[in-house]
DNA sequence: GATATTTATCGCAATATTACGATATAAATA
DNA sequence: TATTTATATCGTAATATTGCGATAAATATC
C-alpha cells in the first residue's frame, strides 16, 4: 500500500493529521524557525542555510504553504515567504482541547 | 532518494519534527481521540473502531509509543494502552516558544 | 534584445510508509 | 494439555516521500 485509507476517518482527523504532518520534517521545522527569526521573507537565502538543493527547498515549501503554514508573495523575480500568523494559534487551541478532554475523564489509567 | 537528511539538522529539529510525524496520519490522531475520550486502555478494542486490520493496528500503536506519545503495560495476554499525560503539554510548550519568538519579531512581512 | 536571477516543475532513483494476511508468541481458560 | 484470546512481527505489495539534476518560466538588469 503507501496510501492510507483517509475515507474511513472523520473530516477533523484528516484535517489534523494534514497539518502535523507538514511539520513532520526537519527541513520544513528549519524553515518555520527560520521564519520566525528573520521574519521579512526569504526565498533563495534557504538555499544557502538548509543542506539541501533549491529542487528539494522549493518543494519543503510548497508542502508548507499548501498546509496553509506559510505563505508567498511574488516580489519581482522572487517570492516572498512568511508565516501565517495564526498558525500556532491554531495548533495550540488544538491540542488544548486535547489536553482538556483528557484531564476531563478521570478514570484511571494502567 | 525517500530517506531525511537528518544528520544535517539540529537534534531539536529531528526530536520536534519526529513528534509531529507521528501525529500525521489520521488512525492515530483517531487512536488519540479514543484515548482520550476511554482513558482506561484498550488494545483489540481498535480492530472494532478503527477501518483497519490489526496488524496494522498494531504498527500504528508501536509508532505512538516510539514517540513516547503513549504507553503500553501487560495485562494477561492483553496490552493496556494509555497517553503519556505530559505530551500535550510538552507540545504546547513548543508551539508557545514558536509564537512568542514570531511575535517578539517586529519586522514586516510581506 | 541578451543575460542574469529566482523559483517552480519534470523525470528519475532510493528509501519510507501504509496496509494486509499469515504466522509466531505468550498468557488465560477450558 | 489443548484451546482460546490478544498482540506482535514477518513477508510482501502498493504508494508516498525525499532528494537531486536538468530545465522551464518569469522578471530584472545590462
Amino acid at each position: 500500500m503507501g496510501a492510507s485509507k483517509s475515507a474511513g476517518f472523520t473530516e477533523e482527523q484528516n484535517d489534523i493529521s494534514q497539518v502535523f504532518k507538514a511539520l513532520g520534517h526537519p527541513a520544513r521545522i528549519a524553515i518555520i524557525q527560520h521564519l520566525m527569526n528573520i521574519k521579512s521573507c526569504i526565498c533563495n537565502d534557504l538555499v544557502g542555510i538548509l543542506p539541501l538543493s533549491q529542487a528539494t527547498i522549493s518543494q519543503h515549501l510548497r508542502e508548507l504553504k499548501e498546509a496553509q503554514i506559510i505563505k508567498g508573495t511574488i516580489d519581482g523575480t522572487s517570492v516572498c515567504y512568511c508565516l501565517n500568523s495564526n498558525v500556532f494559534e491554531t495548533m495550540i487551541n488544538t491540542l488544548h482541547e486535547f489536553k482538556e478532554l483528557d484531564q476531563k475523564n478521570t478514570k484511571e489509567c494502567c
